[in-house]
DNA sequence: ATAAAAATTTAGACTAGCCTAAAAATAATT
DNA sequence: AATTATTTTTAGGCTAGTCTAAATTTTTAT
């Protein structure tokens, strides 16, 4: 049994370790948890002995088949209940990150087996990112940031890079979510900001950042 | 913020508590957590200095104000879990206990007030128990003799009216004590005797003076 | 290639929550 | 009332998870 720590640093080598194949360096995760480094140097070397991860002095850590499959769980619990909580509960998309941050670590495959049928064996979360199979199996997604999407086609919104209530804000104040159909009107090389059309309303202008973070197919 | 351990301290001392007015013996607190004796001890004057009990050596803690209040929060959203998943997830009654343990150190308030909503504001939990309000309000149980409860209706034993060891080893021998849940079968007019199951266990038959000396809510 | 900078690990310390064993206070017996 | 038994507290120690400061290794820049 690992405990809400343990399961968090899986949940995070997942994470950073799916946006670049290498290792994932400590001061990473550190950074990532809000943690000193020496804590999380201590916490992989735990890791390492349960066979969760393999850790490499001075050059970070990997998932082992078990941490991975472990990590994969963690996320389908934390997407199943923020479906949970916008489906049900009628929390906003922005609101339900935190209090998931908690209920994925309630410890009952019987209760997150329910909890799936209860809500229709949902694809997505409430963000748009993939829920995995009981299996642990997490279907590959191949996606990409609109700020890299071709000009003039339109694009439909699948998910957010950045989870943050400060950015799910700003989005819906744009009036874009999941399924949104964005047409990119025009790029500007000065700053990469983009003009776009949502739904077919009128243009807007958005920065790079902005850009960068909104996940389009 | 409380920890999860001092919730179920404070949870603890709260049922300990309501069933005879005294202080509670710190070593009743352990025998109900299984822990030690001295990590009992060691937690109520931790918690005596957070207000949340008041401890008088070798005597016991009895809950402060706070405490109290804290503790009645705490049985709400355990509660109103454990409805949750007999209601929506088709738990058993007898299932939902441990996980509600867990979900019950959830930290937020709108959830739990969501949950309400949801659950059309139920005022017991799956096992009759009551649900405190969002203030903390656990109405009163008024309390009465078995012998003048509703036929068919399950009790749960609060008391007994007769302190007497004969009363007492005939309740022990019925398999009758605090907490046991009551159905009344049937009663009989001719000598007000009635027929009971005990938590669920084959139907005895029990006089009217025993009827009346077990207090029930 | 060496020196400086940055990243990482090691060392030592702290708190929460638990333990056992011993001491002290209270309750029960004689 | 004195002795014995029971309950409760104190004392000291352990692990998980955190920290800061110092040492070490790797990377970068001269
Ligand atoms: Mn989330
Ligand atoms: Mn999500
Ligand atoms: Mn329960
Ligand atoms: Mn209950």
């Amino acid at each position: 049994m690992l405990s809400p720590t343990e399961e968090n640093y899986l949940k995070v080598i997942l994470a950073l370790s799916s946006k670049n194949e290498q290792a994932v360096h400590t001061n990473a995760i550190a950074a990532e948890l809000r943690i000193a480094a020496a804590t999380a140097t201590d916490m992989c070397k735990k890791l390492a002995v349960k066979k969760l991860v393999s850790h490499e002095k001075y050059k970070g850590v990997l998932l082992t088949k078990t941490g991975y499959l472990k990590a994969c769980l963690i996320i389908r619990k934390h997407r199943l209940w923020e479906t949970f909580l916008v489906e049900q509960l009628k929390f906003k998309w922005d609101e339900v990150h935190e209090i998931a941050e908690q209920l994925e670590h309630i410890d009952s495959e019987e209760l997150v087996n329910r909890l799936e049928l209860l809500l229709g064996s949902p694809k997505t979360d409430p963000h748009g990112d993939p829920i995995p199979d009981k299996n642990g199996y997490l279907p590959p997604s191949r996606s990409m940031p609109l700020a890299e999407a071709a000009t003039h086609d339109v694009h439909v919104v699948r998910g957010v890079a950045d989870q943050s209530s400060k950015f799910l804000q700003l989005l819906n104040k744009l009036n874009i979510g999941i399924g949104s159909r964005i047409r990119i009107m025009e790029k500007f090389d000065f700053d990469q900001s983009i003009a776009i059309k949502v739904d077919q309303q009128k243009t807007v202008h958005i920065s790079d950042q902005v850009a960068r973070n909104i996940i389009v197919k």
